[in-house]
DNA sequence: CAGCTGCGTGCAATCGATTTCTGGCCGAAA
DNA sequence: TTTCGGCCAGAAATCGATTGCACGCAGCTG
């Protein structure tokens, strides 16, 4: 791989005036110019990015980390992401954490190391990860969920009103003893939406007994949660699950018992699923905007990376009920 | 942020003390790692990346440019990749070029510019990014489909043995004039499935007609090629579909028309899809061990880091049909 | 006791770019 | 004609780590 000083002596000038005419380029004289780019063009230069990275201390890179690669809630919003940090001249790298907060400070490390020009995360829980980040002046933005004890940029649905309209939704549609579903403890989408179950159940008159099942916010802790509610003294007649791929997990399991849906039991699912419309019965959701979401949150890092200090904001998207037919009566 | 220099005076050692223990620390005494780590501890000093990646002239990242991070099909085979990855001491990055060449030709170049350790492509079909990759020392992997005149290490699955078997499985179900919905032209998995199809076709007794429609990997262009395929004046009774995404973009099109599947429609599709089971009617799909891809792509590279000379290997991999009800007349 | 071996440490060079500083040259003004 | 200012290019410092080399000291051998 050629340097800049090969390049240099190849056009016969200065290192430092090879790297003028690549970047500002003010002040060469344009014979010059055309010298260096010729010479750039036979050696086929390419600039060593870590070296200059190095004297700037700052890149052009964005780390995403993300919980799930598989969910497609986070690509979806990683393409909103995306186009924002383009614009803004900057590339997009993805960590897939998988909902392992080892895998997360990992990840985190890297960033750091790396000196990374930003960070938007969708934490998996990780306290230390957080804390990381926190404690280094690299720009953050949390998206999602929110940080562990974290004062940042954050973007996040009204996940208590969706879940409320959804439980409502589903009361209102003659429904009587409806369970949740719901992710880990300490992972602020799994608390909010849970909330707002029990405040849609409570609003009833006469309140509504909350039936909940914890698991983690994978296809197959939707599967054995349902399974478990299914076999329960106090089965349910409809479920609320609190993200897509649980709810797939839950559909596959109503489906291997042969429990029919909506008949035997009413299903909404919280996120929005590619196929919602094309499995029957189709599947009601509560359906968040996604793109948009990842475009706020690159523009909030784009903002605090160029003014560091100042109060973080924290935007909520409203999220929003597409009912079909798995929760009609 | 600290520095290496910083952790040296607060230890009252020197710099190069301090890179030893923190990593070869073989000839160290001990009493000083103990001061240095505690140096190291009060300070939270950490490593700067970019300097040590330009020292060493060689990184521990890996990028991984795929073509469409909203395919099932790619983030499975990133987590193959990932765990491969991981347990030899390397950190993936995710790039989505979104099958968008200019894209995939930023994401080479940021490669190349960040000297990561390897790179592993999803080629959207940009020779040019092929070039760049080709001409660098960086250790390469084509995953997928081949590099544009790309002689280097890829791992495949047999894509024109899975068509066939998928267009052979339509002729035995009944089916007699069947459509192709493939890829572009010059992306190696849209031109041997095409010829797997037709080869299928030509084996029959009398030889069927081929009926093909070209369009993008994606949704809206399986739908709009089902569309034209529906109005046609030959219209098929059956259709073979080269990728998952134009699947689900055909069935939704043939939702939209009321067109039954599969009584007037048989339906087989490219790449498995994570709710082929739950659609009604299930949906027939020839499926990839995309896990398994992913590991074997890593491996390669793990070993062509190792050995950058030595000839190029081509892995194929099986793929297999999995009938379900959609090809069922 | 002198000299050799070898361990542990620090000095300084190095990676490849950017950027500040310095100096030469040329033109304009006095 | 001399002096001053401005412009442009090169020399050299710099970013923060790693690493080859040299040196000092301790222990062992002859």
């Amino acid at each position: 791989m050629p340097t800049i000083y090969d390049v240099a002596r190849e056009a016969g000038v200065s290192a430092a005036t090879v790297s003028r005419v690549l970047n500002g380029a003010r002040t060469v004289d344009p014979a010059m110019v055309a010298r260096v780019l010729t010479a750039v063009r036979e050696l086929g230069y390419r600039p060593n990015a870590v070296a200059r990275n190095l004297r700037r201390s700052r890149t052009t890179l964005w780390a995403v980390i993300i919980s799930d690669i598989g969910n497609p809630f986070f690509t979806a919003t990683v393409r909103g992401i995306e186009d924002v940090a383009q614009q803004a001249g900057y590339s997009v790298v993805l960590c897939n954490s998988d909902e392992d907060p080892a895998k997360e400070e990992t990840y985190v490390a890297a960033a750091l190391s790396e000196q990374m020009a930003g960070v938007i995360i969708a934490s998996s829980g990780s306290a230390k990860a957080a804390k990381s980040l926190l404690d280094s002046p690299i720009p953050v933005v949390a998206i999602d969920r929110q940080l562990p004890r974290g004062e940042v940029d954050t973007v996040v649905v009204d996940n208590e009103a969706g879940a409320r309209t959804a439980t409502r939704h589903l009361l209102d549609a003659g429904y009587r003893r409806i369970a949740c579903v719901t992710g880990p403890e300490g992972v602020s989408t799994a608390d909010l939406r849970l909330r707002g179950y029990t405040a849609a159940l409570s609003e009833q008159q006469p309140p509504g007994e909350p039936l909940v099942a914890r698991t983690d916010f994978r296809e197959q802790g939707g599967y054995d949660a349902m399974a478990a509610l299914l076999s329960s003294p106090e089965r349910p007649d409809a479920v609320f699950v609190a993200n897509n791929l649980m709810t797939v997990g839950a559909l596959r399991c109503l489906a291997d018992h042969e429990v029919r849906v909506p008949g035997e039991m009413g299903v909404v699912g919280f996120d929005e699923i590619p196929w919602a419309d094309l499995v029957r019965p189709s599947l009601t959701t509560v359906a968040q905007p996604t793109y948009e979401l990842g475009r706020m949150a690159a523009r909030l890092l784009v903002d605090r990376i160029a003014t560091p200090a100042g109060r973080p904001a924290t935007v909520v998207l409203p999220a929003e009920l597409r009912a079909r037919q798995s929760s009609a009566r």
